[in-house]
DNA sequence: TTACATGCAAAGCATTTGCAGATAA
DNA sequence: TTATCTGCAAATGCTTTGCATGTAA
């Protein structure tokens, strides 16, 4: 006999988020648990602040664009999630964790993963003074419509 | 003989982009040659709007933000440089014509190019209604000073 | 109890824009 | 002469911050 609905998961993102969240020391709040929730629970995402603003508000619920970029940029910093500057004052934050670039359509300021395979980067060798923080390949992509 | 100073080199970068603007209908004003020589006389740079505006002031003269704001845009646009969005809020101006991708140090604020031939993109198919419009990749490199 | 978090409104910052006066052709 | 350009100052849009209030542990 088996529950007919499961309503926890221990291995879903969203608890493995919370659980990064637990270690990392900060506090996992109700803005940062809905925030994860939204974010992790509905599959690879591309959002920015604004669109989880307005995800939280249809669920009637309020987190403040403040909360909403502060929780964004400490998620961030916890690897949970990666910023994406598409274009100048527009960021994506994307939750997919395997490793991958993106192809942005800037048209629909839509953003679609490339998986880090079907990419071969012969970076020449950096200096040991330096450390490689991230890199970041956009390819950027109009539809035909406007040929500017 | 020869003369003893070259005073007027037709096939120069600068020449060369006077040219453009000249083809491309739009005037070439005193502002824009003087921006398009410090652009392009000094070899292949990596300047923000602010950067040009104070190269104009170093050799004593004035152009305003604006103009250097909408003529680095109307360069990008006839295609003499290209502009790379390293961060929210930073773009830098690139006058390097060949074919590469940038390493951006970002304690420095500044770029490195790497070569396209040291990157092999196999990007998946596009479907035939969109159009490649640009590929930016940007390696972020941190100095090892703050371990964030 | 208290260190940390939230939310508001105000500030910040690079960039863009409206418009009156200036200028290239 | 006139369409285009410049420069100022104000506006914009996203993001960050200061600070009073709220809350998790």
């Amino acid at each position: 006999m088996t529950t007919a609905i499961k309503v926890y998961n221990p291995f879903s993102l969203y608890e493995k988020a919370l659980k990064t969240i637990e270690k990392s020391g900060i506090r996992p709040t109700k803005q940062r648990r809905i925030l994860a929730k939204i974010l992790f629970d509905k599959g690879n995402r591309h959002v920015s602040a604004e669109e989880l603003f307005y995800d939280v508000k249809k669920e009637d619920r309020k987190i403040s664009m403040a909360t909403v970029y502060n929780t964004l940029k400490q998620f961030t910093t916890l690897g949970l999630i990666k910023e994406v500057v598409v274009d100048q004052n527009k960021s994506l934050y994307c939750t997919n964790n395997k490793s991958h670039y993106h192809l942005y359509i800037e048209d629909e300021g839509k953003i679609v993963d490339i998986p880090t395979k079907n990419v071969n980067l012969d970076i020449p060798s950096i200096p040991a003074c330096l450390q490689l923080h991230n890199i970041d390949i956009i390819v950027r992509i109009r539809t035909l419509k406007d040929k500017n």
